[in-house]
DNA sequence: GTTGACCTTCCAGTCGCTGGAAACCTTATA
DNA sequence: TATAAGGTTTCCAGCGACTGGAAGGTCAAC
């Protein structure tokens, strides 16, 4: 099949495949006519891209998962290894966005959000600690 | 102030702070060895973007934060607008981060995490839909 | 044979820095 | 006075993960 059915079916842009092989995570065979042409293993490693990547692993962490996914002799440890730090990444990220939010819900809700001029939110921003 | 010194006292280094004044953030002076020479207000306007940042915002909500700060006849509605569709992306983030978490931490449980090569994180992520 | 949809490659841009190289300036010490 | 250490300058390149666009080749239908 071509790019844009494998992206269709992969749910993915023919750019990121196309990207997707620049940088080594899929092989597919090429036609005489030089188009790309994915077989459904193709299809099958980008729709497991995809999900990776829907839940935040980088394109490393792909590649790593890929590689223990074709590995039939993989321990589960290394694979639940590499899904435990990113789930901390994403803890962290996730604790850090709450603060963020936790500070700027205060200023916005006590900002005014008038025609005047006073404004906590600069204030607080402009503070000297 | 040298750069090193308002870089210490507003919590940014140096390489940043050159990079503020290339996309127009700030305008330092420079001295007869061309060298930028910081005022105490272009160390309010780093630490105040320094803070902007630390809240998420980004470079562009900074430049816009800055000239609403230096708008003595702004509207305080226009700020907490900025503000108000920044907390909006927060919470989109947040809650993205979440669902990713929350299928994670199943996943992540329900794998043995042994030598064996049976794991659920895989099977997951290979699954057809 | 011509249209239009598809495919190709390559280059550049996004965001917000960050690293490094090469060269100049300043300050302290021997 | 020499020199060494440390601060500063500019410029260029790279990060991650694409995305947009240009210029051109290919294919299927009418």
């Amino acid at each position: 099949m071509n790019i844009s059915e494998v992206g269709t079916r992969a749910g993915l842009p023919a750019k990121t495949i196309r990207y997707y092989e620049d940088i080594g995570l899929i092989r597919p065979e090429r036609g005489p006519n030089g188009y790309r042409r994915f077989r459904e293993a193709d299809l099958h490693k980008l729709a497991f891209i995809g999900r990776a990547r829907g839940l935040g692993f980088s394109i490393e962490d792909c590649r790593a998962l890929l590689a223990l996914y074709e590995d039939k002799g993989r321990a589960s440890a290394d694979v639940k290894d590499l899904a435990e730090r990113h789930l901390a990444r994403i803890e962290a990220k996730v604790a850090e966005l709450r603060a963020m939010q936790a500070v700027l819900t205060d200023l916005v809700h006590a900002c005014a959000g008038d025609a005047r001029p006073d404004c906590p939110i600069l204030s607080g921003l402009a503070e000297k600690e």
